[in-house]
DNA sequence: GCCGTTTTCGGCCCGACTGTTTTCAGTCG
């Protein structure tokens, strides 16, 4: 047990975020809201711990916090607590804020609600919207009230966001059975989607077209849609397979600008439109203008060309530092999927896996890989049947013989060991010895103390034989929270035995991800991105591993599977 | 509440869609 909590950066990002929500329903200024929300937003992607910056002054360096801002996040770190917080949160009936989480009821909604029906929680909302009450308030009548059920309804079924694997081929579906239309020029996915964050809200589909109604015709029948929130002549939106899917049909001139626009961040959008203001010029959905007079638009890379930028990658565009780095031209030269040159993470039916080694070998080369390591499990984790000191040495047999075989491949004898509760790997040393890579990683045990995991996965850094860490924080995204975990610590200590922080690539898993891989990196370490792959399909998820480390801003030099052989 | 290559004060992104109060406010991205 702790004896002091120390608040965590996204506790404080949820105060700050939460802040803005009373002020919003409270019909305050709208900038001081936006500053409160830019400030969460700042939190949120910190990769320092905020505990352990020492003094106001250090606070106000960070992008959108100023002295009142440092103010209350030294008053926070300092003292567990925000006074001015406290008070604001009992001037507004407990509960109410959650009203904002259902689609279609802003601040204003929830503001007239309160005040002039005593509504306060989503139940007591839906009694009233059910029995036509609301009807009787200025400026709402029966559609209102419908809308607000159909919201109610949509809250519920998923408050969640999706993970990236499942949107990326949702999206690769609707794109498949609408390219072929004559009406569309061009179409591609935006949103959160193409900066590939690790969870997606809805999915954006982005057309070119001189014809948009036939467009809209084509996408309003596609197949598994249950609902439609929205269609107008250019935008619609509607739920399909339990998530929402937006349409946007733009000229092919205003192409670029709409891909810029409808890409996001929001943030990313805001910053850019106000660099735009700053040099004159407007930058919206149909392109860059100078007194009307469009000079950019049809190609994205013309778009941040005309404001004096290099083309920023859609996985920076987060505010993070992205917009300065490419007024100054320091982008980094981030890392591409091909420069992939092995995958050193891979199982087989030594352990769980469902493809033999040499289908994995097959799979490999076909896409260009020279090497893969075949890391199967060790016996502690409760698989079926884990590769132990004795099975393990004839899976290496199995192994020569492949090797044998091949002249441009080569298969690197590996383990994915468990760590075990106390920190001890679950094959001695002996066993791994004689290794070309081991694999360390957390399967069980995984609801330990901070300390105690910490000290657990650091005890493996130690240990000689081991080369990777894989999945350091063993979250399934959506379904086990990563586990409590130093991470600076852990990435400290990975720079001094050498051992490498994997990226995995599955994107049930992305971990290390974007945030952490960033901070990692920028301290120096080492990282692999690993499929971690069971089967032969497995293997293609490389990319959405790519896409994570781009996010963390790495370079091809960061990672170590860009070598062409693999040397530890 | 933040911020500065026209500003330390006066700005703060921009447009589509919806419903309702027939000219616009609210919400969303």
């Amino acid at each position: 047990m702790r004896i002091f909590m120390v608040m965590e950066n996204r506790e404080i990002a949820k105060i700050f975020d939460e802040i803005a929500d009373i002020l919003e329903v409270k019909n305050e200024d709208k900038f001081k809201i936006k500053a409160y929300r830019r400030a969460a937003q700042t939190i949120k992607n910190l990769t320092e711990d905020l505990s352990n910056f020492k003094s106001i002054k250090e606070l106000k360096t960070l992008p959108g916090i100023g002295d009142a801002l440092a103010k209350k996040i030294y008053e926070i770190i300092r003292t567990d607590k925000l006074e001015y917080y406290e008070k604001l949160k009992h001037s507004v009936p407990e509960g109410i804020l959650e009203l904002l989480a259902i689609p279609g009821i802003g601040p204003k909604t929830v503001a007239k609600l309160y005040t002039e029906c005593g509504i306060t929680d989503i139940e007591s909302l839906e009694r009233a919207a059910a029995e036509h009450k609301l009807q009787k308030l200025y400026g709402m009548g029966a559609k209102s009230e419908e809308k607000i059920l159909k919201g109610i309804e949509q809250y519920r079924r998923h408050q969640e966001r999706v993970s990236l694997g499942i949107a990326y081929y949702k999206a690769q579906e609707i794109i498949k059975s609408l390219e072929k239309l004559d009406a569309i020029e061009s179409i591609t996915y935006a949103g959160s989607l193409r900066r590939m964050k690790e969870t997606i809200g809805d999915i954006d589909i982005l057309v070119a077209s001189h014809t948009p109604e036939k467009v809209m015709d084509a996408f309003q029948a596609l197949d598994g849609i249950s609902e439609v929130i929205a269609r107008g002549d250019t935008k619609s939106s509607v739920i399909m397979d339990d998530l929402q899917v937006d349409l946007r049909v733009v000229e092919p001139g205003s192409f670029g600008s709409a891909l810029q626009y409808f890409t996001g961040s929001k943030h990313h959008n805001i910053k850019l439109r106000e660099l735009a203001i700053k040099k004159g010029l407007k930058l919206n959905e149909y392109g860059v203008f100078e007194n009307d007079r469009k000079i950019a638009g049809e190609r994205e890379e013309d778009v941040y060309r005309s404001l004096g930028l290099a083309f920023i990658p859609p996985e920076l565009r987060e505010d993070q530092g992205e917009i300065e780095a490419a007024i100054d031209g320091t982008l980094p030269d981030l890392i591409k999927h091909e420069d992939i040159r092995g995958d050193l993470h891979i199982h087989s039916t030594w352990s769980d896996g469902r493809n033999s080694i040499q289908e994995m070998v097959d799979k490999a080369r076909s896409l260009g890989y020279c090497y893969i390591a075949i890391c199967d499990h060790s016996p502690a984790v409760g698989v079926v049947h884990g590769v132990d000191e004795v099975k393990l040495l004839d899976e290496m047999d199995e192994i020569d013989r492949i090797n044998d075989s091949l002249t441009d491949f080569k298969v690197l004898k590996g383990i994915e060991v468990d760590i075990r509760s106390d920190g001890k790997l679950d094959l001695p040393d002996k066993a791994l010895e004689p290794l070309d890579i081991v694999v360390a990683a957390v399967h069980t045990g995984l609801s330990q103390s901070k300390e105690e995991m910490t000290a657990r996965i650091i005890s493996a850094i130690e240990n000689p034989n081991v080369d990777v860490i894989a999945h350091p924080t063993g979250r399934i995204i959506g379904k086990r929270d990563p586990c409590d975990l130093d991470i600076e610590a852990i990435v400290d200590a990975c720079i001094d035995y050498e051992t490498i922080l994997e990226i995995n690539a599955n994107p049930r898993r992305l971990d290390l991800n974007d945030t952490h891989a960033r901070y990692a990196r920028n301290r120096g370490a080492k990282l692999a991105i690993s499929t971690d792959a069971h089967d032969t399909s497995q293997m293609d998820l490389m990319h959405f591993g790519v896409a994570t480390a781009r996010r963390g801003w790495l370079l091809k030099e960061d990672v170590v599977n860009t070598e062409l052989v693999y040397v530890n």
